[in-house]
Order: structure tokens, then C-alpha cells, then sequence
DNA sequence: GGATTATTGTCATAAAAAGAGACAATAATA
DNA sequence: TATTATTGTCTCTTTTTATGACAATAATCC
């Protein structure tokens, strides 16, 4: 596959990252399609033999997304034997005319580190590498059925975002730099998958001391115009 | 080193795992102490190619430390490219006589999952493997210098075990079957090294639901005879 | 055996946080 | 100028947590 020659990559380690995105309504997912196979997926990558893992994760989401410095927090390490069919991977290099000898090492098991990101939907426009057909925005329950286990680490990646993440990393990264009350109201609620009481939120954000508050934004809305925050 | 012979691993790759322990007063952590070395250390090992990497790391951890049956969860991935001198390994090797062309795949780099273990410390003994002099329970607060980023790893593993650990799991796993309200909170004290008010946390643990209660101890102290629980 | 002692289980009250609704202020529209 | 829906804040209620009090009690000490 082009952009994998020449390099020397840690055997039978993989990375893939979940990327969250949140358009203001719903919590998305990025996924990639492979070209010539119908094969949707993480954006992942492999790892070089003299760079650090937390590197390897951020250049092969700038590679393979054209996203640059993004929030990235590892999740999870996948190791079950079978946990991804070298079918799959055969395809790939298939459909690429890359099915050769040299590459056979990409058949082989691999464990997988699974990272997630939290990005602002706004503020950036992903643009898939040359495998990939696509690069698009989906939302997390209404992802296609995805290669390999990339379904399962898509729930786990949520899971951990719903149980182990502060107030302020989900809103600082997932919002533009200024937002009003009821957009960070509404990240909570995508991430959460539940409704939140408008007064009792807003009284709880406050109190935590984490929010800076500014300048109103008039939204050309007959309604009274909302403040607009950022965290400090 | 005898035990790896014959035996097909993923390249660069291993893991190590933290097993935490309760004496009744201060929580513990399991070290080996590598023969003619000097060197302590945290359990660990490589993953067979066929082997699942919890498996490799249940398998390891009583291969090791002659303990079964063991609570595990990973909590990390180190990937930093220098996290380990392979001149440890190297020092290893030689005192076992193991200094070898076929054992050198061992000095090359290696990422490392960690993984942390509960236990309960009176039910166990365990026993040294034969790389190793010792195996001993050192207090979290008292440990010795530890080879490679070992110490790091310890940090890492008590962050996560104060963060993200449920009332029942650290329970469960760091204390027999049948308990007293004042263990149970002096358990929760350890890990999370600092006191509790006694009233608010006998409420709450009994509004969780989680507790059955049994017969009262004697202790053959003066003093009011508290009543044993365990686990639902 | 009766007084003593320290610990345990539970209750009482106070303080803090969350739930639920009311309402006035207000930006644009009609 | 009246209308409309949203926002920020306030009030009252309910729930949860903090803090202290107290009686019950198992063993010890005279």
C-alpha cells in the first residue's frame, strides 16, 4: 500500500481510532471507505519501530484524515486471537494491487490499540488518503456495519467517553471555542444519550467554576439572546 | 530463560502487571526479585501468536507467582519508544546463562500493556517462579526502585484503580468472603489514601444494595461485636 | 457480678445538592 | 406595539450528604 514502503513497522500491532465529532444535534463517528470493496472502517494504522505509540496514533490520524492536532487518549488494547479476519485485510491489498509477498506480514493476527478522539465538527473538514473512496460523518447509532471488530471498538470507545470523561474535555473538544448554555447542554445529552433538565444543568455547569462568560449572541431569532462561554 | 523455549511470541510486545493486595491496614503491591541481579520488578511476560492476550496475562500471572484464579483488567498501553532499557534484559539474561542469539529478539523494544490484579492477601501465598529469589508485598508508599519504568506503571495502575473502580469491585477482590463495615472501610481507605467518616460511609455502602449481612463477629475484644457481610 | 471501656449500629439534625416549576427579561417578528 | 419562544434566575420541594449524638453490647477489670 502506498505510504507503507520502506518503513519498518512493530509487528502484529495495530491502532485504530474512533473520532468523535458532535454537529450540534447528534454525537458522529468518522468512518473510511475502502476503495473497490464496499469495506467501511476506523481510520488505523501501524506503528514504526522507533516511534513512540502516542505518535504513531496522532500522524496516522493527520495521514489518513488530514486532521492535525487532534485530542487523543488511548482506550483499550484489543487482543483476542481472532479478533480481525485477514480476509479483510486481503481485500484491502487486493483491491490496491498491493497482494504481494512483501505485505504478507499484514495478514497475520494483530492486536489492536484502540484511541478516541474528540474533535470539533465545525472547525475542520476531513479529507480521506488514497486508500480510502470516502471519509464521512456517521452517527453513532446509525453506523454501518464496519470491518473487522470495529463495531465492537466503537462501543467500547463510547462507553469509556460515557463513564471516565470530565465536564470540561468532553465540552473543550467537542465544541467551538465559544458555545452558549444549550449547546453544551446538547453535547452532554449526545454523549449521555439522555435528556438533561435545562435549569439544573445550567445551575451545575456554572458552579463548577470552568466556564468564562461572554459577550451575547444574537442569532437573528425572535428570542432573547443567550450568552456565549468558554472554559477558562 | 527456561519456560520460553519452543514458544512463538508476538514480537515486541509484553505486559506487566500490578497485583494489588490488603493486608488490613495498607494496600500492597506483588514485586519479584530477579536472581543475581538486584532487580525488582513488576510480573510480567510475552504473548504466545495463538494466545489471547487476557489469557497470556492470566497464564503469566500464575506461572509467575503460583497465583490463580486471579481478578484482571488492563488499564494501559506504554508505547513510548525508550519506556525500557533492553540493558535490564540484558543484565537478566547473562545472570540466567540465557545470553543467547535465540534469546536476543528479547532486547529489542517493547511495548507493554499493563495490567492491574485484586487479591485477596490472606487466601494466597505466592510463590517465586525460578528466574526470581522473592516474591513479596511491598506497600504502595514503600516501594523500591523498579527496574525499567516499572515504577511508572504503579503510578499509572493506582490512578486508575482510584478513578474508575466500582464499591464492588474493590471489595470483592481485596477482601475474604465475609467482612466487617470497618474492613471493608478501611479497604477503601487504603486505595483511596484518605479517611472516610465512618456514619456516611456504613449509610451508604448499605442504601447501594450491594451487601448481604450475616453473623455477628466476636473478636474477643471488649467492645460490641460488628456484624460480617459479603457481596450479594 | 457490676462497673468500665471502646466499638458498633442507628437515629436526629443540619447542610448541601438536585428536581421541578415559575417568571420576568428580551431579541426578533408580525 | 403586541406577540412569541428562549434564556437567566429565583423559589420551593425533595433527596442526598455531613456531622454529631446515643444507646446497645462484648469483653475486661476489679
Amino acid at each position: 500500500m502506498k505510504g507503507l514502503e520502506n518503513k519498518n513497522f512493530i509487528p502484529n500491532l495495530s491502532f485504530d481510532c474512533v473520532i468523535f465529532g458532535f454537529n450540534g444535534k447528534l454525537l458522529k463517528i468518522l468512518i473510511l471507505e475502502y476503495q473497490n470493496t464496499g469495506l467501511y472502517a476506523l481510520p488505523g494504522g501501524f506503528v514504526e519501530t522507533n516511534q513512540s505509540l502516542d505518535d504513531a496514533v496522532k500522524q496516522g490520524v493527520k495521514d489518513r484524515t488530514g486532521l492535525d492536532n487532534v485530542f487523543l487518549d488511548q482506550f483499550y488494547i484489543f487482543g483476542e486471537v481472532d479478533r480481525a479476519d485477514p480476509a479483510y485485510m486481503k481485500r484491502l491489498l487486493v483491491a490496491n494491487n498491493d497482494d504481494t509477498e512483501e505485505n504478507s506480514w499484514m495478514l497475520e493476527r494483530f492486536l489492536t490499540v484502540g484511541y478516541y478522539a474528540l474533535i470539533n465538527y465545525e472547525e475542520v473538514t476531513p479529507e480521506p488518503d488514497h486508500y480510502s473512496d470516502s471519509i464521512g460523518w456517521y452517527s453513532v447509532d446509525e453506523l454501518p456495519q464496519l470491518m473487522m471488530d470495529h463495531n465492537k471498538i466503537v462501543e467500547k470507545a463510547l462507553q469509556v467517553l460515557r463513564n471516565n470523561l470530565s465536564e470540561k474535555l468532553i465540552g473543550m473538544n467537542l465544541l467551538p471555542q465559544k458555545f452558549t448554555m444549550k449547546q453544551l447542554q446538547m453535547v452532554f445529552e449526545a454523549v449521555l444519550d439522555q435528556k438533561l433538565r435545562r435549569t439544573t444543568f445550567q445551575r451545575k455547569m456554572l458552579s463548577l467554576d470552568i466556564l468564562e462568560r461572554h459577550e451575547k449572541l444574537f442569532q437573528g431569532k425572535a428570542h432573547k439572546a443567550p450568552y456565549l462561554y468558554s472554559f477558562k
